[in-house]
DNA sequence: CAAGCTTTTGTGGATTTCCACAAAAGCTAT
DNA sequence: ATAGCTTTTGTGGAAATCCACAAAAGCTTG
């Protein structure tokens, strides 16, 4: 006979069911961690779930030693219950944890504490209903988000293209959405090596949905693109969580999943949300270079750090119409051709080095005085002042455009 | 009675009469030291007197060295004949120099070699009485060369200004106006103090075509400037050619004519005619920016040189639509307006001297120690990596195109 | 192949830079 | 005024840079 055979009229009235019949507290989650009910009976509780509880999510640092002990993937693998010894560092207490299925699909999970004695047979038959039983409601829930959230998703790329109208407007439907407004913003996109199944969407919504960094109101899907508007909490540093976070998302995505990512990159920092799509063409722009500038660029994710390969599609147009010829490159080209030698590549390596001599030097795999010596036949040749900061910005610029333009 | 007073067929016939009654050979020279007749008779001559025969003009050399010894102002002076001594250096012997007027104005000079004795009274009384007769014979030739100087000048002014069908076209035309046409070529303009008046056009005249550092086939004056088309002989060094011609063309209008002249600048070298809008725009830009930044650009001349300052009006007006924000700098300006600090001004010192620690700290007037100090304050506050190039380079560019928005 | 050029590498010493540490001076807020 | 912060200046030693000079190696050309 199943204890779950009845119709429940909340999810809570579902958890305290649960807890009565196993005698201890029950937290139920969905897929990305968030808190869907719990019961309300009085046991002990240890800090994690409070928390939990608290926040109306597990919070990150939990999910992260889960995850490191392996009780996730154990629970994504199956449906079997799973026995938690207690992560003190995290104040989760001994737990015994199962995961609700509809097919091939995992739509949430059900927390029970354990209670001062070890679990009877009876008790593991009695979860293992129980998450069958949670199906039915989790599945109402899902339904009334899906409608919601293709709404949402619509709304995201009328912002990212710019076919938005006042700020005012803006945070109207937001308000109607249920989309919270955070008072700063970014865009973010994230490169993927291939098409995004479905597969690996539910992959990305858990992290996106699970990480405490910061705020991410806003996200959709694109071919091999993600893309994702971000809310870091401060202004001052907001730059650099964002770059934390995405650092953190790439290897989440690579250790969880195995899928890798091959870029990241965001845009500039707004308050108005009428700069989405600004923020979205910069992030962009920083892929487009990165992708241009693979080695220059390899740590760089921010619009901001883009440096002044910013200027480029602008410079690059212009150049295109056959100005800021450099006759001083010219000259070196033109000598490297004749006589076999390296002297384009030794000054680009050398202002890539920042004119640091010894760095350079390695680079290239010669002697440092082979260097100087290289540096004053360039000034020479070229005449050009290699002290004069305006003069090596040209000269840097130049020949970095050229590059561009056989890419 | 005057023994000019018949009818001259040409100069020549003019020149030889001058020297059969004087005696010694006779030069005659327009005012810009153009060979314009020479007698022919069987005398002594000395090497400068040849050389000017040969190139049909006075060498330059031979000119400055009368400009030195205050021959040719004395000349400009009065219409009395001047005795010049030796000067062996530019092999000019013994001379007798006259110049030849109408109303208040120098139309040439007449030379005459001092043989062996000294002159008598009669032979500077004739002399005096040749430069008077000159003076109409001269007038005729100015006639017919103002005529065709209208022409060339509208001519050069479709050249600047684009106004010009195929480079075809444009040799033709230079041919039909007796403009020689040269293989390379570049548009200087040189900014005078105040509007040039019919006196200083005169003096300008004066020195463009008595130069012989480099060719100058067209020049036309537009209110307080000059503007020339300049044919350096070489391309390799065609530049430096130029740099020094300018230099020394504003170094000689003030030392000789007391005129003053703000700046100078001159576009690229290039072969083709089609051209010479485009190298009167780079000359253009680069007064522009001398204006904007005089400090910087002091001993700047040449587009080439102008260093990425040729990006700036470019870059300038995208950053008028709001592109290119600097958050870091927006930092830095903020703790400055804080803390009333100048982290602003050192990094931008800093970067004017090429990142020399010592340059930067002896130009600011502080303790080296105290430099290194702030640079890493400012890294840290406006989150910059100072030893990425790309990073400096934007920095620097968005610090200069703050400082041109203000003028 | 020999002469004359450019290029690379080496040596040594003067100068500059970098770094860590510390004292002193200046500013701000309680 | 005092405590706590930032900023400036000082000291000294390790490391890097700069410079002059020179030997050796590599190319080009007659």
């Amino acid at each position: 006979m199943n204890p779950f055979a009845t119709h429940f009229e909340s999810l809570e009235e579902f958890a305290d069911r649960v807890s009565e019949l196993l005698q201890c507290p029950i937290t139920i989650e969905d897929a990305n961690h968030r808190l869907i009910a719990y019961s309300g009976h009085e046991h002990y509780t240890d800090p994690a779930r409070t928390a939990t509880i608290i926040h109306r999510r597990v919070p990150e640092r939990v999910i992260n030693s889960l995850w490191r002990e392996g009780v996730i993937p154990k629970l994504l693998q199956g449906e079997e219950p799973v026995r938690v010894a207690e992560i003190s560092e995290v104040g989760l207490g001994n737990r015994i944890a199962i995961s609700i299925w509809k097919n091939k699909e995992v739509l949430g999970f059900i927390w029970a504490i354990e209670m001062n004695k070890p679990w009877t047979e009876q008790q593991f038959h009695l979860l293992k209903q129980a998450a069958k039983a949670a199906k039915n409601l989790l599945l109402q829930l899902q339904i009334r988000k899906h409608k919601k959230e293709e709404r949402i998703q619509e709304f995201f790329w009328k912002l990212l293209t710019g076919h938005v109208s006042s700020p005012h407007d803006i945070v109207e439907q937001c308000h109607q959405l249920n989309v919270h407004v955070y008072p700063f913003f970014s865009v973010g996109i994230f490169q993927f090596q291939q098409q995004i199944q479905t597969q690996v969407e539910r992959q990305i919504d858990y992290l996106l949905k699970t990480t405490q960094q910061l705020a991410i109101p806003l996200y959709t899907i694109d071919h091999q693109r993600l893309i994702v508007l971000v809310a870091p909490s401060s202004n001052v540093y907001g730059e650099s969580h964002i770059e934390r976070f995405f650092r953190s998302f790439m290897t989440q995505m690579k250790e969880r999943f195995r899928v890798d990512i091959m870029m990241g990159a965001f845009g500039n920092v707004y308050e108005c949300y009428t700069k989405i799509a600004k923020s979205y063409e910069e992030a962009q722009t920083v892929l487009k270079m990165k992708r241009a500038f693979p080695h220059q660029l390899a740590n760089i994710q921010s619009y901001q750090h883009l440096g002044m390969y910013q200027f480029f599609d602008l410079l690059f147009e212009q150049k295109r119409h056959g100005d800021f010829h450099n006759v001083a490159l010219e000259k070196l080209k033109q000598y490297d051709a004749q006589h076999h030698t390296n002297l384009v590549e030794t000054i680009e390596t050398y202002l890539d080095c920042d004119s640091n001599v010894n760095e350079t030097a390695k680079t290239l795999n010669i002697h440092p005085n082979t260097l100087a010596y290289r540096l004053k036949r360039i000034s020479e040749i070229g005449n050009i002042d290699l002290s004069n900061m305006s003069e090596k910005v040209k000269l840097y610029i130049d020949m970095k455009l050229d590059k561009y333009r056989t890419t």
